[in-house]
DNA sequence: GTTCTCCTGCACTCGTGAGTGCATTAGTGC
DNA sequence: GCACTAATGCACTCACGAGTGCAGGAGAAC
C-alpha cells in the first residue's frame, strides 16, 4: 500500500499545511480566509480545494498535524520524567524543562487556538488534551507513585500530586498565556518553575 | 445630571443586554447574530441598533456589564479573604469558597468567552483579568504577607504564595474548564480544594 | 515529440449576516 | 382627548467569503 503520490502533490500539500497553520494560529478559524492561506503559501486557492476539500477539512488536517508534533514532544518529556530517581535533586530540572517547553515553545498558541475553537471542533480539543498535556500528567503521576512507594515522597494519589506539581510549576503563566501571548522572559519562567518545584518538595516531603 | 430616561428605553436596554449576554456566551462574538439576540430578547433588531449602534458596541456593553458583576463578586471574596486569622483553620474554607465560586458559578463561561475573543477585544480581556482574578490574587497576597509577618506562615513573596495557593486549589479544573464546560460535581470540587489547601499549608508551614 | 496530470488564474454563484430606511403602531406624559 | 417619542416589521443594500467551473499552462513519463 505504498502510496506513490505525485511529488507535485506532496509539495503543494506541505506548503498549504504550513501556510494554513500560520494563518489559523494567527487569526483563528473564522477570521482566517482560504484566500489568505493561499496567498501565504504561494498556492492557488483552487489547489487547496482540490487537495483538502472544504475549509473545515483543511483545518482538521492542519491541527492534527500540530497535535502529532505536540504528541512526539510530550512523549519525550514523559520519558525523561520517568527516568527521575532522586526527586530532591532532579525535580527542579524537570520543572524547568516542563515550564520552558510549554510556556516558551509553540504550545501556547496551539492551546489558545484549540480553546477558541473548542465549541466548533470539540473532538480536536479532546484529542489534543489527551495526547499532549494528559500524557505528561500520566507520566508525572506514575513517577510520583513510584517515588512514594520508595519512601522518597509522601504517599498521595498520583493524579493529585501530578496536578499539584504541574500547576505549582507553571499555573500562573499558563493562565496568563491562555488569554494573550505571553510576554515573559525565560529567566522569569525558570525562576517560577524552581520556586514551584521547591514548594512541591516541601508539601510532599516524606515522613511527618 | 440625573438622566431621566424613558422607561421604555430602560426596559429595552435591559432585555437586550440579557439576551445578548446569553447569546454571546453561547456562541461567541462572530457566530452570534444580531437577529438571534433580537429573537432571544423578544426585541426588534432595529431597536438594538437604535440603542447600541453596531454589534461591536453591543458586545462591549454586554461584557462590561458582566465584568462589573464579576467585580463586585471578587471584591466580596477579597474582603472575606482578608478577614482570615488562623490559616490552618480557615484556609481550607477559603479554598472551598474560592473553588466553588469560580468553577461552579457563571465565571467559567465568561472566562471562556473572553479567552476566545481576546484577540478581537484585548482591552476587555485585560479589564476582566485586572478586575476579577487579579483582585482576588492581590487580596490573597496581602493576606499571606500578613500571616508570614505574624510567623504563621513561612516567609515568601506574597504574589508567589497567592499563585501557589490559587492553582493548588483549583488549577486543574480551571484548566479543564477553559476548554469545555466543566462536567464536575460540587463534591469533587470541594475535595480538590481542600487537598490543595492542605498541600499549601504543608508547603508554607512556618519554621524549618 | 505526445500524453497525462496537476497547478493556476479568474470569473462566477451563492449564502449569510451587518446595518439602514421608512412607514406604522403602541405607549407615555400632559 | 393630544403630542411626542420609542418600538416594530419588513424590505432593502452591501460586503465578504466559501466554494465551483473552466480554459489554459507547465512539467514529468513515455
Amino acid at each position: 500500500m505504498t502510496e506513490h503520490e505525485d511529488p507535485r502533490v506532496t509539495r503543494s500539500r506541505a506548503l498549504i499545511l504550513d501556510a494554513a497553520a500560520a494563518v489559523f494560529l494567527e487569526h483563528g478559524y473564522v477570521d482566517a480566509t482560504v484566500d489568505q492561506i493561499a496567498a501565504a503559501g504561494g498556492i492557488a486557492k483552487r489547489t487547496i480545494y482540490n487537495l483538502f476539500g472544504e475549509k473545515d477539512a483543511l483545518f482538521r488536517a492542519t491541527i492534527l498535524r500540530s497535535i502529532a508534533t505536540a504528541d512526539r514532544f510530550s512523549a519525550s518529556l514523559a520519558a525523561e520524567v520517568l527516568a527521575v530517581d532522586d526527586p530532591a535533586v532532579e525535580l527542579p530540572d524537570v520543572a524547568v524543562r516542563l515550564a520552558e517547553s510549554v510556556l516558551l515553545g509553540p504550545v501556547l498558541p496551539l492551546r489558545r487556538l484549540l480553546v477558541t475553537e473548542s465549541r466548533r471542533f470539540p473532538d480536536l480539543a479532546e484529542e489534543y488534551r489527551d495526547r499532549a498535556p494528559e500524557a505528561v500528567m500520566r507520566a508525572l503521576a506514575a513517577l510520583f507513585v513510584r517515588l512514594a512507594e520508595r519512601g522518597l515522597l509522601r504517599a498521595a494519589p498520583g493524579r493529585l500530586m501530578a496536578e499539584h506539581f504541574a500547576f505549582l510549576v507553571m499555573g500562573a503563566d499558563l493562565d496568563r498565556g491562555t488569554f494573550l501571548p505571553l510576554d515573559v522572559t525565560a529567566r522569569r519562567v525558570r525562576t517560577a518553575a524552581r520556586a514551584g518545584a521547591a514548594a512541591f518538595l516541601r508539601a510532599y516531603a516524606p515522613g511527618a
